[in-house]
DNA sequence: TGTCACCCGAGC
DNA sequence: CGCTCGGGTGACA
């Protein structure tokens, strides 16, 4: 690998691919998200040649060199958070090439590093046991970590060169106006802050009480094997599995079955959010510092780990498992946490997809939804379909609809769920066309969209394929709608000057930990944002969004309750 | 003792 | 019936 170890002199043309890649030296695997570790090296290729820069001034002093390129980054968060604890950076279009291949294959790959981009660009294959070698502590590079360091952003430069090639039409909009703004969206987004004592009583009560429950029956509740033979014993029921929905089911045959349960969720909270949830991922301050991915899912969703956010206990009322979210509080003396969610996303979405006149009819009025659909599909049945029915229509449409799921899902009969399904499609006839129509495209391109071109391939041998060529469509819009409302606010925050507030990202929901005194304003901005997105993605479609505002994140359930 | 498949369940 | 991340269990090396 012919590289030099001086500051590029030749400017980079403007536009031009420049491949760019960190090492950091010395750094725990366990939490990369986390900007620490020494700074090792910034390799750079363009067509003034390969160089790498060994310190933090050349570093800065070579981006300025080629700052007229168009910067390529494998996984741009990582490097630009480093990056950014030593010098700023000015936001600019970042090609990532790791986000642009999700872009352009979500749903045929799932391999996205880049050894696996090398090889399917460029045929060659990396060796990963140098990569991991920069964690262990160490005062210089070696040359063969140096040598590996500048193959990386050239192997970068060449891969960006072929992807430019695919990323057209729709995708190229929802690589630069969805997903690439995004990379500056959770750059900027501030840690979570963490009520540790709060946390911890209620830790503390979670535990006495699975103690006490798990004592009184007297065999491990998280033991399948354990499960099925006292319930055996004690009932005479031989359970296939012994999942939630299943043992809920059972509830009217023996009051075991409710017990089992709770006791469960019990243990759950104590595990997943147990003392060991702070002590793996609160910082000495409270904060927490999650690692969020501009595109999780297939779908196009967002997703978050260490620890993951959307996931904490919410619904569970009844048990009080939602206090969890109480213990989210404001950074800030006297600050607040405003939640901001979109009411009803995905029927909206529906309805924009499938233009079916009923469903857009009921959005515009303003009606309760489960209700509506609950009582028009009642009048084609006629017999009575209660409002969980309506609901459940509503929520499994957005899954992919199968009697045979709907069934497993509520414990009803197959019959039973055929029926509704078939009430159903005789209300929306424009929800039945699209549905045909969207499996026929899956089946001929092996591929759905979104509104807005995000392509969502599905895999023709699944078993899964005709759920999920409906279920990606809508999801996938959900999420970029998500995504678009998010950027575009953090726009309107640099337009005025002001931080960024976004903490969390829960698919329809973002929540906001803002200063004392400004909860109006960010309200508004954050309102306009959502419908803006709304209104460029979805034209013709209403949409509503509800906020809260309060000292946590659980206000919003505390006013439901 | 560590690794892995599987099951289960938290969220949307 | 969709999409995630994470913990516990039990089998196996």
């Amino acid at each position: 690998m012919e590289y030099s170890k001086v500051v590029p002199a030749q400017p980079a043309k403007k536009g031009e691919f420049v491949g760019l890649d960190i090492e950091m030296m010395g750094q725990d695997a366990a939490r990369l998200h986390i900007p620490h570790g020494e700074f090792a090296c910034l390799s750079i290729a363009y067509s003034g040649g390969i160089y790498q820069v060994t310190s933090i001034a050349e570093a800065q002093h070579t981006l300025q060199v080629v700052k007229a390129g168009q910067w390529v980054f494998q996984n741009a968060l990582y490097d630009l958070r480093q990056l950014r604890r030593f010098f700023n950076i000015s936001p600019r279009p970042i090609w990532d090439t790791m986000l642009v291949e999700r872009v352009l294959w979500g749903g045929y790959y799932s391999a996205f590093a880049l050894d696996d981009l090398a090889r399917r660009y460029l045929g060659m294959r990396m060796e990963k046991e140098i990569r991991t070698s920069f964690e262990r502590v160490a005062a210089i590079m070696t040359k063969k970590q140096s040598d590996y360091a500048a193959k990386d952003a050239a192997v970068l430069l060449s891969i960006a060169e072929e992807q430019n090639k695919l990323l057209v039409g729709g995708m190229k909009k929802v690589y630069w106006e969805i997903d690439a703004p995004m990379i500056w969206c959770i750059l900027d987004m501030p840690p979570v802050k963490v009520d540790v004592d709060g946390w911890t009583k209620l830790v503390e009560e979670f535990q006495m009480m699975a103690g006490q429950l798990e004592g009184e029956l007297g065999f491990n509740v998280m033991s399948g094997p354990q499960v099925k033979a006292a319930v055996k014993n004690m009932t005479g029921i031989s359970l296939d599995n012994t999942q939630g929905l299943t043992l809920e089911s059972l509830i009217p045959e023996h009051p075991v079955f409710k017990r089992i349960i709770d006791t469960r969720a019990y243990r759950k909270a104590v595990s997943t959010y147990g003392l060991s949830w702070l002590k793996k991922n609160v910082d000495e301050e409270g904060l927490v510092h999650p690692s969020w991915r501009v595109t999780g899912a297939e779908t196009g969703r967002t997703a978050c780990a260490s620890p993951n956010l959307q996931q904490i206990p919410a619904r569970n009322i009844e048990l009080g498992m939602h206090r969890y979210r109480n213990q989210f509080i404001s950074k800030y003396e006297g600050g607040s946490m405003v939640t901001f969610d979109v009411v009803q996303q995905e029927p909206r979405i529906t309805a924009y997809m499938t233009q079916d006149e009923t469903l857009i009819e009921l959005i515009k009025k303003g009606v309760d939804l489960h209700q509506a659909v609950a009582d028009m599909v009642s009048k084609v049945l006629g017999r009575k379909v209660s409002r969980a029915d309506g609901k459940t229509l509503n929520l499994g449409l957005g899954y992919g609809l199968s009697a045979y799921g709907l069934a497993q899902r509520t414990g009803m009969s197959e019959q039973d769920a055929e029926q509704l399904v078939v009430g159903y499609f005789k209300v929306f006839r424009g929800v039945d066309g699209w549905i045909n129509l969207t499996r026929n495209q899956a089946r001929a391109n092996e591929y759905v969209e979104t509104a807005v071109g995000r392509r969502i391939h599905i895999n023709p041998y699944s078993t899964q394929a005709e759920n999920s060529a409906i279920n990606a469509p809508i999801q996938g819009g959900a999420a970029d709608h998500t995504k678009l409302a998010i950027s575009l606010l953090w726009k309107k925050c640099r337009a005025a000057k002001i931080h960024f507030p976004v903490t969390m990202m829960v698919h329809d929901e973002i929540v906001m930990d803002v200063e004392k005194g400004t909860v109006n304003e960010y309200k508004r901005m954050a309102k306009e944002a959502w419908l803006e997105a709304a209104a460029i993605l979805f034209p013709g479609i209403p949409f509503a969004v509800e906020s809260a505002t309060g000292a946590s994140w659980g206000a919003k359930l505390e006013e439901q309750k």
